[in-house]
DNA sequence: GGCCGCACCATTTTT
DNA sequence: TGGTGCGGCC
């Protein structure tokens, strides 16, 4: 086996890692796209590469710092591991701006009063707005508006950090290496932004399979334009899954898709269970799902393999958190721990906040956090800031971008866009009917990406994956046919013993 | 300004 | 089904 530093790999991951050029790396669900990308970085420093050349770029606070402890646990440093907007706003301080992000209320009031002004209605505002920023056209000039106000003001939102950033970045003469995680993700002002380095190398990695948030921006066409703009890029695919077994993946390789061709996963892993179950009502489900959860949790299973699962590693989901409700009460009605985004972080993100008030000083800041227990992502916004106000600009971005830290204690519930880049070893998921996947209730889905939805939760899971479905449900008051998704129709239907067995079944003729 | 009743519309939300 | 924006009324 190749290695890398202290990174074993395999053979694809090894040659992706250690390419020359700029590099796709499509890595499917397990594939070792996290390693991959460290292994990368780890190459170019032996290649003799300056660590401070070396971008690692992610999405969220989370992947960052943890890329970063693990980099750091290898006792590699200097190599500058960040999110993109974070990244952004330290070159607009390197232009001498001071961003100030708003809170997503302020931005929807500043362009609520710029309807009020023109005379539109405020219905639907919140929505338009958000529209508008996923992306133009902007015929009314609505967008440009709200962005003219935030210029004059002096405001700022993620839009405009990303902006100011790409254009004459300061970064963009040098040479340098940009390590781009899930580039499948990308939309049109982060492409912007990236190729706003003029003299980098790019090394992407992502599965354009689970692009899932085309409601941003994030569309196939933008990375495919992406990549057709870099020179001579390389594709590498990572064709080991070493989380999903052979049975899971054998049935979401059929749901897998994607704009490049590339052949289907290899599981590393036998076995696995897939199962369908049919309830009459949304209350049963639920109920149905608490009852398999505890068996789950309890040891009951005759199987022996399936044995007492911790409950952090179970995972409920569902395409909309509406449909998580029942579940909730079930399992809490079960006495089964619960764990649900962002409620945990908050209380601890509210005490830094007062500790962070208090402070006079930098100095002062550090003394007052060394008794704090330690956020590795609020050591990091220490180590970069230059004075208070620095760290609390750059604080105040973290609170914008940190929403999601799992603590992994009890059952997660969790949407599928919530549950992208994690794995659960039994992963349930509710609602998967006709109407609800794809989501049609509203008139502009998109089926491909509601497919992707599909196979994103489904290579969730590392043993177990059961679908559940209502025969009866109503939603926004209208009632949903009751019928399978015709993403999981060939799935094989769970026998379902009823409470109390009226009679035994008529053994009939066994011949 | 405040209250009531009607009409409308609803997802997902890494930053 | 249920929250909320709007228009009409006091």
């Amino acid at each position: 086996m190749p290695s890398l530093g202290p990174l074993e790999l395999d053979e694809a991951q090894f040659r992706a890692a250690s390419g020359q050029g700029n590099a796709l790396v499509i890595a499917g669900p397990g594939a070792g796209k996290t390693r991959t990308l460290l292994a990368r970085a780890i190459f170019l420093m032996e290649e003799g590469v300056p660590p401070e050349d070396i971008f690692l770029l992610t999405f969220t606070v989370k992947t960052a710092s943890e890329l970063r402890e693990r980099l750091e646990a290898f006792g590699v440093q200097g190599v500058r591991v960040d999110t993109f907007h974070g990244l952004a706003y330290e070159i607009c301080r390197l232009k001498g701006l001071s961003p100030r992000l708003l809170d997503t209320e302020v931005q929807e009031e500043i362009f609520k009063e710029i309807l009020r002004r023109r005379g539109h209605p405020l219905r639907g505002a919140r929505k338009k707005f958000e529209r508008l920023l996923a992306g133009p056209p902007d015929e009314e000039g609505l967008l440009s508006a709200y962005q003219e106000v935030l210029a004059r003001e002096d405001l700022w939102d993620f839009h405009r950090l990303l902006r100011e950033a790409s254009s004459e970045n300061p970064l963009g003469q040098t040479p340098c290496h940009l390590l781009v995680d899930e580039f499948q993700d990308l939309n049109k002002e982060l492409v912007s932004f990236l190729l706003s380095f003029g003299k980098a190398r790019f090394f992407l990695v992502g599965d354009p399979a689970q692009a899932i948030y085309g409601f941003r921006g994030a569309h196939p066409e933008v990375v495919k334009d992406f990549v057709k703009a870099l020179e001579e890029p390389t594709v590498f695919f990572l064709p080991k899954s070493y989380r999903v077994p052979e049975k899971i993946l054998s049935f979401a390789n059929r749901l897998r898709e994607t704009p490049f061709e590339v052949p289907p996963l290899e599981a590393q892993k036998p076995g696995g269970e897939l199962l369908a179950f049919s309830y009459e009502r949304p209350e049963q489900e639920a109920r149905g799902v608490a009852k398999q959860v505890e068996e789950l949790l309890g040891g009951l299973q005759m199987e022996a393999s399936k044995r007492g699962l911790s409950p952090g590693e179970i995972a409920v989901v569902a395409r909309v958190r509406r449909l998580l409700e029942p579940v909730r009460e079930a399992l809490a009605a079960a006495g089964i721990p619960l764990e649900e985004p962002s409620s945990l972080a908050e209380a601890h993100l509210a005490h830094l906040e007062r500790v962070i008030s208090q402070a006079k000083d930098l100095a002062d800041l550090k003394r007052l956090l060394a008794t704090e227990e330690a956020l590795p992502e609020v050591s990091f916004l220490l180590s970069r800031s230059r004075d208070l106000e620095d760290f609390r600009a750059r604080w105040h971005l973290l609170r914008l971008q940190a929403t999601v830290l799992l603590k992994r204690s009890g059952v997660a519930l969790l949407t599928i866009h919530e549950t992208k880049g994690l794995e659960f070893k039994a992963v349930f998921l509710v609602g998967a009917e006709e109407g609800l996947l794809p989501f049609k209730l509203l008139s502009d889905f998109s089926p491909s990406e509601e497919k992707r939805l599909a196979y994103v939760a489904v290579t969730r899971a590392e043993a177990v994956f059961r679908a559940t479905y209502s025969r009866r449900r109503t939603l926004f008051g209208k009632r949903l046919p009751g019928k399978i998704s015709p993403f999981f129709s060939s799935l094989p239907m769970a026998e379902i013993s009823p409470r109390r067995k009226p009679h035994r079944p008529r053994q009939g003729s066994l011949f």
